[in-house]
DNA sequence: ATGACGATGCACT
DNA sequence: GTGCATCGTCATG
């Protein structure tokens, strides 16, 4: 066991990481611990988007949808994704409209609650995916605008391995631009890495 | 009022 | 690998 970090320097280190530039941002979270009501994990996949970007919710400029995304950063925002699925991200950058897509966790925490809501056992399909993260955590639009450093959250720092870098998934626009990050080899990624 | 689209996940081949 | 459910958001009339 490695001594507890302590409250003062927690709260130093997401101070730091919600004013970071958002690629850079998504990069430090690997390794991080967030729950929701006690249950989540280690995230293991992030994404980055930016209001420069034409993938980004934010590029078009404010609108109801992604107001919180130009509020202040440590906030979550999230989104319905296909009609189906919530996505969480967490507001963070230099400037308004940043913000890190939270794509898979490697579970740590409540692993029999997220089992219940997922319909699945298998640790390596509770969250490999951002739709998946949400559901597991229990995490819908009621969450949006809610702060990452205030309870029902929890957002800590930790170690991770190497840091794998590629495209972003899912999208179209801007599709080329290496904005994915994860963990290197994690087992709980939402889909593996290309090789270089 | 209406239509196109999507930062997904799952079933199926 | 492909097909598709399903609906909020935004642009248009």
């Amino acid at each position: 066991m490695v001594a507890p970090i302590s409250r003062r320097e927690v709260a130093q280190r997401q101070d730091e990481l919600f004013h970071t530039h958002s690629p850079k941002a998504a990069a430090m979270m690997i390794g991080w611990t967030l729950t929701c009501g006690g249950v989540g994990g280690r995230i293991v996949e992030t994404e980055a988007y930016d209001p420069s970007d034409p993938a980004s919710h934010s590029f078009p400029g404010p609108t109801a949808r992604n107001a919180v995304m130009f509020g202040p950063p440590g906030v979550i925002y999230v989104y319905r994704s296909y009609g189906i699925h919530w996505c969480m991200n967490l507001v963070c950058g230099e400037h308004p409209g940043s913000a890190v897509l939270i794509r898979a966790l490697e579970p740590t925490h409540g692993l029999d609650v997220m089992a219940e809501r997922r319909g699945v056992a298998d640790p390596r399909r509770l969250m490999n995916g951002p739709g998946n993260v949400c559901q597991a955590l229990g995490v819908t639009v009621a969450q949006n605008g809610m702060r990452v450093d205030e309870a029902p959250f929890v957002l800590e720092p930790g170690p991770a391995g190497a840091i794998a870098v590629g495209p972003r998934i899912g999208i179209t626009k801007a599709a080329d631009v290496p904005w994915r990050f994860g963990e290197a080899g994690s087992r709980f990624l939402s889909k593996p890495f290309p090789k270089l």
